[in-house]
DNA sequence: AATGAATGAGAGTTCATTCAT
DNA sequence: AATGAATGAACTCTCATTCAT
């Protein structure tokens, strides 16, 4: 709002993201317009393309910052010090849970939009790819590390770790899609407790299974 | 695509349901608009009026016709004669799984657009409702009834129907969306196969459970 | 609103003029469209069609029974006896208030819609005119002769007659246009009694006048 | 028609207002469009929108324009060095109606037209009113003032001053209005002596009033 | 006498994007 | 580094009107 201090401007690539964030946030993404953008944090809609080659890249780059973000979340696990297979497993759940139902927006980016993919695949087809760090890729590696430690542990025999780990994903993707879309067959508001209600029943099932062939 | 035949003008309102589909299946929901519609079945944009109020009825009446299309997949479950409430939830989820990946574009309009919900919160609030079966609310009964069974039977003490339902339709849920979205980490193709397999673990798992409980 | 009864179907093309004037008092002149008369009636808008060359047709026959009512509301000056140029000017004067402030619709397509003239401009053009009694002639001679009379009575020397004539008019239309349009520099609504308070002050100056001038 | 030259680009704002003027006058305010008026000055109708928020705008801005210009006539009576209440009125009047034939088409938008006002309202009611000087209700003071000095010499005793500035205002208005409108009862085409000639025969007898008042 | 089905023409508006400066 | 000025290509939607039946 208003031409920003120079020493605000240090980083204009950083805030026209944030600006892009906020109105995504505070008005869903079908108002994210160049515009608007630009509007907020007082440059002219020519600045933007300075900075990014169209609003894709803008997008996709949201999209980045979601599952860096996620992969933080996720970290947690390990700063909080969770032990043991199957406790880290629910805990990474949770993380999982709680960072969709923070930022809800992020997540629409991440999983429900085709730009920024389309966005990917044009940057790969020209060669243009440039060295990140993948966070969507260590958030799964971090996951099938999880789902691999109980397979190791001698659970779920027989099963492919791919599959094992796509099941567990599968389940609190759709349990958060649906809490975020309003498509929960409850009466009441979604809550974050409910989410973690839900996904405890999973585990529950899931650790009893363990006990289950384990004991055999 | 030029002035289509006698033949196939007979509904029109099919024409266009099926053509809205089309494109969005082949070209992604911002690619559905009215004059691309029009253009598809050989009808001037002033035509698709005749049939619908605006655009958003359109993906309103695909939103129903999926619904419907849903539960005449889950009614196999029953004209299949499947037994027993273990089986016959793990038919419905596999019949779930199915309908969304033989209907992406149906599916993608269920769960992921806005505008049908909006369209459908608008005629409740203007009172012109019209007498329609539910069958979003017929299909999730026919869910809750199966978990019920199991409920029953003595299966998961001690846990509500709905969050035990709420539970099995995540998961089927995020599995597809996983699908469709093209975000499922193998390096192959999607199939069909994948899902049912990815399925089979979870139902195995939770049967297993449900035997653990019930030894106990 | 639904199909009418055989008996009222009658005369279809005075239905047609009833709904429309009905449209245009309910809802303004940007409101008479021929789909909404022609739902209204219960026919097809083509049905319409039968009736009149076009639109503009109709709001010409409007525009004449504009200037037929008017004509009635001065006949009333005739009617109840008022005796007297002075008085008969006056009380005409009241009466064409009277109309306008009753039926500001009317007054709308008779004096601000260049459709209905272009209609008539076109009517004549191709000689197609017919046989119809000029309401807007009549009601101007009966102004026209009320203002002879004055001169004849030695009233405004030297003036020509449709100089005269035309300042009453003038005056009127002034005055019920500026309280029809809402541009009157009073805080409060514009009401009937104060446009004849008004009249009152013209009249009453002119009447003066008059008595100066034969005073003289 | 086709880009107009460099020169006169200037003022892309007011070559827009002048063709929207240009338009209006020759072909009525229904055939005032975006994209005529585009057209006519040789841009793309988006261009228009980097003027003005809206098309009701432009016409706002004529509508103002409108009373800045008739203000200007009327101050001409002060330069022009009129004195004695009577002589100032009779050459507001004069001006009155010179700016209303010399402008028709602005006559037209100050007065005949919803859409300015409309627009008014919802800038008031959106708090965005800006520091624009009224010259609507300057106008309206000049002619009251002017009222308001016959009143103070005594004449038209227990007359309300509005209701007096009112009656003056409709007539000229009236005048103006039926020629614009060509609704005049002459045969000949309207011209400005016909309008001050019925314009004199008015104050002149307003005149009289004043003197056999006076005399009394 | 009446209409179902259709359209051409056009309305206002919004957007991402470009480019000379 | 930044922008003012502009546009092309859409968009949804509405209307008066036509014509084969």
């Amino acid at each position: 709002m208003g031409r920003p201090k120079d020493s605000d401007r240090r980083d204009v690539r950083a805030l026209i993201l944030e600006q892009a964030k906020k109105l995504f946030y505070e008005q869903g993404y079908g108002q994210i317009t160049i515009r608007k953008i630009a509007r907020e944090i007082g440059y002219s809609p020519a600045a933007i393309y300075l900075y990014f080659q169209n609003k894709d890249e803008i997008l996709y780059e949201l999209h980045n910052e979601g599952f860096r973000l996620l992969y933080e979340y996720k970290m947690r696990v390990i700063s909080d010090g969770v032990e043991g297979p199957e406790d880290r497993l629910n805990k990474g759940g949770l993380m999982y849970i709680n960072f969709a139902l923070d930022n809800p927006e992020y997540y629409e980016v991440m999983f429900n939009m085709p730009e920024p993919r389309d966005f990917m695949d044009r940057q790969q087809k020209s060669g243009d790819v440039g060295e990140r760090v993948d966070y969507a890729m260590l958030s799964y590696r971090f996951l099938r590390e999880g789902v691999q430690g109980l397979l190791d542990a001698g659970h779920f025999p027989g099963v492919d770790v791919d599959t094992a780990a796509f099941a567990f994903w599968a389940f609190v993707h759709g349990l958060v899609s649906l809490i975020i879309r309003k498509r929960i067959p409850y009466p009441q508001a979604p809550t974050r407790e409910l989410a973690h209600q839900v996904m405890e029943f999973f585990m529950f099932s899931m650790a009893q299974r363990i006990k289950a062939a384990v004991s055999d």
